[in-house]
DNA sequence: TACATAAATAATAATCATTATCGATTGACA
DNA sequence: TGTCAATCGATAATGATTATTATTTATGTA
């Protein structure tokens, strides 16, 4: 915990920013709450316990910059917020959700998947991938038991 | 342009809805820009050129109404707005989306693609997948044969 | 045909997430 | 210590979307 806050310090202080009080209080609960994917008033709100005094356009702002840094994903499910989910560290590309559409479970796929596929969209349309989004809508394996036991 | 318009029809009559002038305005301009990514706004403008007198909260309303038929599919780039498209007919899956973030163009692949992935996700995660969303960002080729052109 | 009823609409107010503004604070450095 | 730029908190503004409400339209029925 405290080395990645340490790496992600370093990352911002080599374009130039700091790692602000309201920063870190930031950071520190998104590395706490790394298998969730919380939008802007969640992480608000989560700081807010520890920090009171932090305002809603600095968090705001501090995941802007991560986001801009590559530090943490921006992401979107349809519902009208983002999301902020961060980046694994050393990662090469950016993971691949399972939403539930019965109980709105977000899991989250660390497996590549797509290393054929993006060679074949590379060469057949000609086409520079930076980076990517795949998102599956279903049921999760949660819901499917309970599925099951609720027919017997 | 019109059996479509006519097969749209009888989609929403037996679901018990009615293809109004309004909503067969709107849909005119989802035929008529199959290939473009419109924004709620975007379709409200187009659809007012014919029939000024069209609001915006049927538009809204239409689109909402069509995405939960499963003719049009809400997406997202991350742009603060929603984007309709219609959906292939009789396309088993929704087809695959390419962003320029140069020229910030987006391209469809109709191909399927993710056939193989999804039979590991269903297999290995146990989720049932019922749709999926999948977008890659990066340089389109025109922007790609630019850059080429200018290095000369 | 006239009427009752439900669905759909236009106009517009309300909501909600996000962004912009601005005066105050902080920290580095001369 | 004083200056300057970065950052912050509070809050106003924005922009997309949704909710409300009175009105219109279509449909079935006496």
């Amino acid at each position: 915990m405290e080395k990645r806050l340490e790496r992600i310090k370093k990352h911002l202080h080599s374009q130039s920013y700091k790692l602000t009080p309201q920063r870190e209080a930031t950071v520190r609960v998104l590395l706490e709450h790394e298998e969730d994917h919380l939008s802007a008033e969640d992480v608000y709100l989560l700081v807010k316990e520890k920090s009171p005094e932090i305002g809603l356009a600095t968090v705001y702002r501090t995941l802007e910059l991560l986001a801009e840094l590559k530090i943490v994903d921006k992401i979107n499910f349809g519902d009208g917020v983002s999301r902020f989910d961060l980046r694994q560290e050393g990662a090469a590309h950016f993971h691949h959700h399972l939403v539930c559409i019965e109980c709105g479970a977000v899991d989250e796929i660390q497996e590549d998947l797509l290393g054929d596929v993006e060679e074949v969209v590379e060469r057949d349309w000609n086409f520079k991938i930076k980076d990517h989004r795949l998102t599956f809508h279903g049921i999760c394996h949660r819901c499917h038991d309970k599925e099951k036991i609720e027919e017997n």
